[in-house]
DNA sequence: TTGTACGCGTTATCAC
DNA sequence: GTGATAACGCGTACAA
C-alpha cells in the first residue's frame, strides 16, 4: 500500500506538505505541489480514508433505516436508496442499511437517514448521538424531506377538471398517516375552490381492493368524473375495473395515479400520475446529512419537493 | 467518546486486557472478563470500527457496483441488496452503492460485489486489489452466484405439459446474454424429451411488445399451448394480449413468467411464475465475499441457485 | 495470564 | 511556507 510517506520520500518534502498539497493546496508554493501531483501519479497514491476517519473521528458511513414493514421489494426505497448514493457518492460515504430497530446502536456512523418513523420511535432518536434527518413529515421539529402531497393531488384535481372532465372523486388509502391526510386535503381544497363537492372513498393500498371499490360505486358516480387516487396501485386497480365495466378511458372517465415509480410504466394504458421525485428527495437527503454533520449538528429545517403531473393515456 | 483506556482505567487493568476481553474473552481470566464487561456496561462502550479497520487494514465496506445501464426503479435489485445488507449484517460491514466505472478504483474497500459485468470489463477486474464476487454468471473463472435459469424453464416446460397443454411455446428476451440463452435451453430440452417440436418467439423485453407479438402470431399457436416466458414482463403482456382477444386463462392458454419480483403480484390475474431467490442470493453474495475477505481472495467458486415454480392463476 | 511498547496512516499544532 | 511531533483508538509482538 502507497502512504503519505512514500509520496513524501518521493517527492522530497514532509509528510505533511503532501497532506496538505491534497487538503489545503493555497497553502503549498505551486512549485512544491506540482512536484507532490507528480510523485503521487507516479506511486498511484490513493488517500487512506480509514486513517483520515480515524484523526476526524468520523466513520464515513451513514445509516439508512428503514423503520416501517417495508416490504423491500418496493421500488420506491430503491430509487430513493440511489438517490442517497448519489448524494454521498462525492465524498465516497458508505451506507449501512438497517432495518432492525436495536441494530441502530450497534456499529458507528456518522449520520442516519430514517425512513417510516412513527411517533412511539421518537425517544429513540433522542438518544442518538450524531445527526439525523427524516424521509417524510414528523409531527416534532426533526430536520425531514418529504414530498409536497397537497400539492400533488391539488394540482391533480385541478388538471382534471380543466380538461373538461364534470366531477372529481379521491380514492384514498384506508390509513391514518400524514401523507394520506395531506393528499386528501389537497384534492379538498381544489374541489371546493370551485365549489364541487367532494367525494371520498378509502381502502386499502392493493389494486384488487380498488378494483372492488370501483365495482360496488359506479352507479354513485357520475359519468366524466375523474379518479383522483392516492397511490399508482390503485389507480391501476380502477383502471382494471373500468376497463371491465366497458367504460372507455380516458373519454368516460379518467384516472390519475400518485407516486409515478415503476407501476404506471408497466401499466395500460399508461397512468396519467403525480410523480414523486424520489431520487432527487434521495440525493437531497444525503446532502443534508453531510451537511448536518459538517455543522455538528445544526438544523437543516424541512424541506418539501414538489411533485410532477405527469399526463399520459389515462386522462382526456 | 469512551475507548478502550476509559474502560481499562474503570475495570482497572490495563488496555489489553479490555482489548482481549473483547476478541479473544478465552485468554482472560473469569474474574477479570466480569470486571471488564461491567465496566463496558457502565460506560456504555462500544468499539470504534474506524480505530480497528486502521489496525487491521480493513475498511469495513463492501463495494455494490452496478455495471449494466440498471434502470434502478427495477425491484429486482432491491431485494438483491438487501439481501447483501443482511448477509453483512452480523459484521457491521457498510455498502458503498457504485455505478460509475471509473468510481469503482475511489476509495477504499475491502471487496467488491458486481452486478452486470460484460466481457469487455473483464480487464478492470483483474487490476482489483482486493477480492470480488460476481452476481450473473461469467465466462471467465471468476466466483459468482447465478439463478439456475435452465433449471426454471426446464422445470416450468415440464409442469406445463404434465398439466394437460398440448403445447409450450417460450417467448423470450431479444437479447445476446447467457441468461437468456440458459432459459431458451431449459425449455428446449424439456421439449425434446417429450419429443415435442419447440417453438421460440423473441422481442424486447416490455410488456406491450409481448402484447404485440402476441397479436401478430395468435394465428400460428394451437389452443390449449402454455406459455413460457423469459420474464414477468413479457409473461403480462401475454396475458393482456390473451385477454383482449377474449381467450380464457388457465382454460384456453396458460402463462407462466419469470423473476417473481413485484410485478407477478400487481398483474390480474396472478401469474404462475418461476421465482428467483433473489434476497437468498443477495445473502450468499455477502458471505462469500466475506469468506473470501478472511481467507485473504481464495476462490469461492460457482453456485447456482434454483428458482422455484410459484403456481397461481394463470395456469391450470 | 497480563502488561508495555509500538505501529497502523493521517492531520492539527506549533515551531522554525 | 514548511517540517517535526503528537495524537486519534486499537491490536500485535513481545516481555514479565
Amino acid at each position: 500500500m502507497v502512504t503519505l510517506s512514500d509520496v513524501a520520500k518521493e517527492a522530497n518534502v514532509s509528510k505533511m506538505t503532501v497532506s496538505r498539497a491534497i487538503n489545503h493546496p493555497e497553502q503549498v508554493t505551486p512549485e512544491l505541489l506540482a512536484l507532490v501531483e507528480k510523485a503521487m501519479a507516479k506511486l498511484d497514491y490513493h488517500p487512506n480514508s480509514i486513517a483520515r476517519a480515524l484523526v476526524n473521528n468520523r466513520t464515513n458511513v451513514i445509516k439508512f433505516v428503514t423503520l416501517e414493514d417495508i416490504d423491500t421489494t418496493e421500488p420506491y426505497y430503491m430509487n430513493l436508496l440511489f438517490g442517497v448514493a448519489r448524494g454521498l457518492k462525492a465524498d465516497s460515504y458508505a451506507i449501512q442499511l438497517v432495518t432492525d430497530i436495536d441494530q441502530i446502536q450497534k456499529g458507528n456512523a456518522d449520520g442516519y437517514i430514517i425512513t417510516g418513523a412513527r411517533e412511539y420511535n421518537y425517544p429513540i432518536f433522542n438518544e442518538l448521538k450524531k445527526p439525523f434527518i427524516f424521509f417524510g413529515e414528523t409531527s416534532s421539529n426533526f430536520d425531514f424531506v418529504d414530498t409536497d402531497n397537497r400539492y400533488g393531488t391539488s394540482v391533480a384535481t385541478k388538471y382534471a377538471l380543466e380538461r373538461g372532465y364534470q366531477d372529481a372523486v379521491f380514492i384514498g388509502i384506508d390509513v391514518k398517516e400524514g401523507f394520506e391526510y395531506a393528499r386528501e386535503y389537497g384534492y379538498l381544497a381544489s374541489m371546493q375552490e370551485r365549489n364541487l363537492e367532494p367525494k371520498i372513498f378509502r381502502t386499502g393500498n392493493h389494486s384488487h381492493l380498488a378494483e372492488k371499490l370501483i365495482d360496488e360505486q359506479i352507479e354513485n358516480i357520475k359519468p366524466n368524473t375523474c379518479f383522483i387516487c392516492a397511490s399508482d396501485r390503485l389507480a391501476i386497480g380502477v383502471c382494471r375495473a373500468l376497463s371491465r365495466l366497458n367504460k372507455k378511458l380516458p373519454e368516460d372517465y379518467g384516472v390519475i395515479g400518485f407516486d409515478g415509480v415503476f407501476l404506471d410504466q408497466v401499466s395500460n394504458p399508461q397512468l396519467t400520475t403525480v410523480k414523486q421525485q424520489i431520487f432527487k428527495m434521495g440525493d437531497m437527503l444525503a446532502q443534508l446529512i453531510l451537511e448536518k454533520i459538517k455543522q455538528s449538528g445544526s438544523a437543516q429545517g424541512q424541506t418539501y419537493v414538489k411533485p410532477e403531473l405527469v399526463v399520459r393515456g389515462t386522462t382526456k
